[in-house]
RNA sequence: GUCCCCAUCGUCUAGCCCGGUCAGGACACCACCCUUUCACGGUGAGAACCGGGGUUCGAAUCCCCGUGGGGACGCCA
């Protein structure tokens, strides 16, 4: 067989939901895989609702995600192609052509101004429940769908249907399936919402007599609470939300692959490399899944975890920069770059996502923090605090400040010399030092701080 | 109302096609360990074959019915 060539086919609305991501993540995964074209297609022919703005949604959301199009508008280094143009609103001519072939074929005709396709069959008028009216059902021979992941589905269509409206502008049907012949699809892969509509595309393949290019129909997302799938007014729908979040597009992608499909056996995190390798259409379930925050949160600390230095480093200071303007990220961007990577680098173990970043640092880059109320109690009620830090500001003013190691070992050295453990310092000196009982390695936030600040901040920490 | 799809722990899923396993893993939850707080990590616990009929020596696995969930029935895409 010739090469696969597969297509996404987003409508620019302003969105880029996580469903459509989903679809276009398995279009890609099967190109990739079998060395086939991504063709990306760009059903614009509303053009009320639509902008060049929401074009970037689009483009931007692929991109980040890493989904690269071999054929398509071109952005960047993507997109070009020799069966253009890929906006619909550019290709009216050739709907126009389509419709014509149809037309003379008598497999279409006007009605009220509009264009119907012509169904194959005996025809008897009808009242139907659902549409209050009385419709004109024609009986025709079931479609066979040999759906690659769902296998034989049957279904008959049972009315004309509009193609053209009245005001001249085609409908999705029509030209989904125009645009598809045009562009020489090989496999149409499509949320399981389409199912139902591929009788009519069906239909209009034989009307134009083409067959059928292979159909993949992948399980919905459904929304983590409540009934229904996914819609983009749900809470985690919206691709845009995690890139302005600070998540990392491998996690996400992992994390969708495994929405549908898995690998066969245990495994869960993998690299994009091995998911290419080993996707496949067959693979992928039947069934909706319901998405998971939770899990595609632990995708992504897991994925920060592992981030080079510099990497994470870069997408702090990305973040910290598209922050609105809470009062702790002007004076994080305005730190000595060096200082703002130590601090970062610390903290990089113990956060769950980039987005704790600027609260969970906020203390490195302001004098004026203030005193978490119950941890101040709870360090307060035990032993004897006021004392413990004079000792620890004694010992601190003559330390090595270059290391943790050194620094641990002076507070272990003095506090051995009184009977007593580095756990006897740590809760004052934490809380003294960042107002809080949380955070990264109090010795690492030392030698971060340096000792003058950190000998100004136990000073000025009133017991 | 009509038509289509689906059905294993709370969630994502392996196992199903080619019937025989203590029904496995991950997230979440709980406990313990590690520990310098908080995390990470480690160990462990609890947790599922939707129901009913068949077929069979034997059914999560094959068939039918029911129920439940999802989707489609636009001059939206």
């Amino acid at each position: 067989m010739s090469q696969v060539r597969v297509r996404f086919a987003p409508s620019p609305t302003g969105f880029f939901h996580i469903g459509s991501a989903r679809t276009a993540l398995f279009n890609w995964l099967y190109a990739r895989h079998t060395g086939g074209v991504f063709v990306l297609r760009i059903e614009d022919t509303d053009a009320a609702r639509n902008s060049e703005e929401f074009l970037r949604v689009i483009y931007d959301s692929l991109s980040w995600l890493g989904l690269n199009w071999d054929e398509g508008p071109k952005v960047g280094a993507c997109g070009g192609g020799e069966l253009g143009p890929y906006r619909q609103s550019e290709r009216g001519a050739i709907y126009k052509d389509y419709v014509g072939r149809l037309l003379s074929a008598g497999r279409a005709y006007e009605k009220d101004g509009a264009v119907w396709f012509r169904l194959l069959g005996d025809r008897h008028e009808v009242f139907d429940e659902h549409k209050k009216k009385t419709v004109t059902k024609v009986k025709t021979a079931p479609v066979v769908i040999n759906d690659l992941i769902r296998g034989r589905v049957e279904r008959a269509e049972d009315e004309d249907f509009v193609i053209v409206r009245s005001d001249g502008s085609p409908v999705f049907h029509l030209v989904n399936v125009v645009d598809d012949i045009a562009m020489n699809i090989t496999h149409v892969i499509r949320g399981e919402d389409h199912l139902s509509n591929t009788s009519k595309h069906v239909a209009l393949y034989e009307g134009f007599g083409v067959t059928p290019p292979a159909f993949a129909h992948i399980p919905l997302i459904l929304k983590q609470n409540g009934p229904g799938k996914m819609s983009k007014r749900d809470q985690g729908a919206l691709i845009e939300e995690y890139q302005r979040r600070g998540f990392r597009p491998e996690a996400l992608v992992n994390f969708l692959c495994l929405l549908g499909w898995n690998p066969g056996d245990d495994r869960e995190k993998m690299p994009i490399a091995d998911i290419i390798r080993l996707f496949d259409l067959p693979g992928v379930n039947q069934s909706n899944a319901r998405f998971d925050e939770k899990k595609l949160a632990h995708m992504n600390m897991s994925y920060l975890l592992e981030l080079p230095a510099e990497k994470f480093v870069a997408a702090a200071r990305e973040f910290f920069q598209r922050q609105a303007v809470p009062t702790v990220v002007p004076a994080a961007l305005a730190a000595d770059a060096a200082y703002f990577r130590e601090v970062i680098l610390l903290c990089q173990p113990k956060i769950k996502g980039i987005e704790e970043l600027p609260a969970y640092t906020a203390n490195f880059f302001a004098e004026d923090f203030s005193i978490d109320a119950k941890a101040r109690e709870k360090v307060m009620a035990k032993g004897d605090p006021s004392a413990r830090l004079r000792e620890l500001a004694g010992a601190l003013a003559t330390a090595d400040f270059s290391s943790d190691l050194a620094l641990e070992e002076t507070i272990k050295v003095m506090a051995a010399a009184r009977g007593l453990g580095f756990g006897d310092y740590q809760p004052v000196a934490r809380l003294a030092l960042s107002g809080t009982n949380v955070g990264p390695p109090i010795t690492g936030m030392m030698r971060v701080l340096g000792r003058e600040r950190v000998l100004a901040r136990l000073g000025r920490f009133v017991v």
